[in-house]
This record gives structure tokens, sequence and C-alpha cells, in this order.
DNA sequence: TCATCCGTTAGATAGTTGTCGAACTATTAA
DNA sequence: TTAATAGTTCGACAACTATCTAACGGATGA
């Protein structure tokens, strides 16, 4: 069972806006959908995106704590984190 | 159990947006506070907006389908629509 | 050491949007 | 009919942001 963080104001906020760019919300599903890490380059491959603003949307994605991003020598290593989206779906649910 | 019918990207796309102003959000949440429906002026005796800013945040609120408006005489009668929003829910647990 | 690969940062630009005041429509009340 | 009330629409403006190219830094391999 996933843990569920009540969310702070300002994180609810980074995170609604980290949802609402169709691009972010396809990387992000692109990420999920992954059990472990993926990279940068990888997930290019799928996305016609510079590189620039892929970047660009990774931080903001890591910003909005709705994923994890660990540098491995060359490599980015990305990866979603369920439990803050738990915590998201939680805060949603109290409408 | 509320109903929960599959969102199209479109509308998935105007969810997100719709959710990510804070603004918005606040509304959509005093709309959902509310078992029966409520009106415009209602909503900005709580939050200092203008009447042309709120109307514009409804209508955004009324694109994506997260509320129903319905004209009553000189009123508008707003409610939340649970069943969009658990569509919603239900799509981001896919990730 | 040098070249190459992966990703980030900086700066610029075009498009989007939250906000307001003012003018408008529609409904109710006097 | 006149006035008041509830919301909407319009036009404008400031702030934000998604995107790109170009330049950069750090790691790897030759």
């Amino acid at each position: 069972m996933p843990e569920r963080e009540p969310l702070t104001a300002t994180q609810v906020r980074l995170i609604a806006k980290a949802l609402a760019d169709p691009r972010r919300n396809e990387i992000l599903k692109q990420i999920g959908s992954r059990k472990d890490g993926i990279a940068c380059a990888e997930i290019r491959e799928c996305q016609s995106i510079t590189a620039a603003t892929l970047s660009h949307h990774l931080r903001e994605l890591e910003t909005a704590g709705l994923i994890a991003v660990v540098r491995k020598g060359k490599f980015a290593d990305l990866s979603i984190r369920r439990d803050v989206l738990n915590s998201y779906l939680a805060y949603l649910k109290t409408f």
C-alpha cells in the first residue's frame, strides 16, 4: 500500500501545473511505464523534442516532486514518485 | 459508486489545465463543498475576485467538464461533476 | 590528451493566460 | 417603465511559459 503524506498548498500548485502541460503528461506517463529508471535519450526516441526542452520539463516534474532524478555517470536515471502522485490523488478526492 | 467513463486526450488536457490555476482550484473546492448548487455571488463573498474574472474561470471549469452551470432566473446554479473528476482520478492512476 | 556523448544552462521569442474595467444582457422588483 | 441586481463579453495588458539554438560541463573511451 502506497504512502500518502498530505501535500502543502505549494506542492499541490506545482503538481497541478506540472500535469497541465500535455508534453509533461506524456513524459511522466513514459517514466511511469518503466519499473526501473529510464534515461533522457530514451524518452527522446519517442517524443520529438529537443534535449533542452526535455531538460526544462524534467526540472518542472522534479520540482513538483513527481519524479526522482539521479545522476549515474553520463546518464540521468529518471523514475516516477508514486507516493507523491498518490498524495495528489488523495487531495483531489477531498473535493 | 461513481461513474468512471474514460476521458479523451482533449478532456484530460482541459481538466489538467483547469486544475492548474490556484484560483480555479479554490473555486472548484468551494463548489464541491456544497451538496446543492451555489451561485456566483456567494463564491465572490469568499474570494476577492471581480465578477469578470470569476466568469472566466467558471467557463474554464465548465469547458473542462468539471462543473455544471444551470441558469436559474437571475442566478447561476453551479455544481461539481464528480463523475468527471473521478474519471480524471482513474486516468492518473494508470501512471 | 582528445574527441565524443549525455545532459544542462542561457538567452530569445512566440504564444498563452490571469486579471481588470467598462459596456452589455437578462431578470426581477418597484 | 424605471431601477437594481446577477452574470457575461470585450478589449487590453502584464506575467508567464513552451520552445528553440547555441554554448557549456562532465563523463567515457580511444
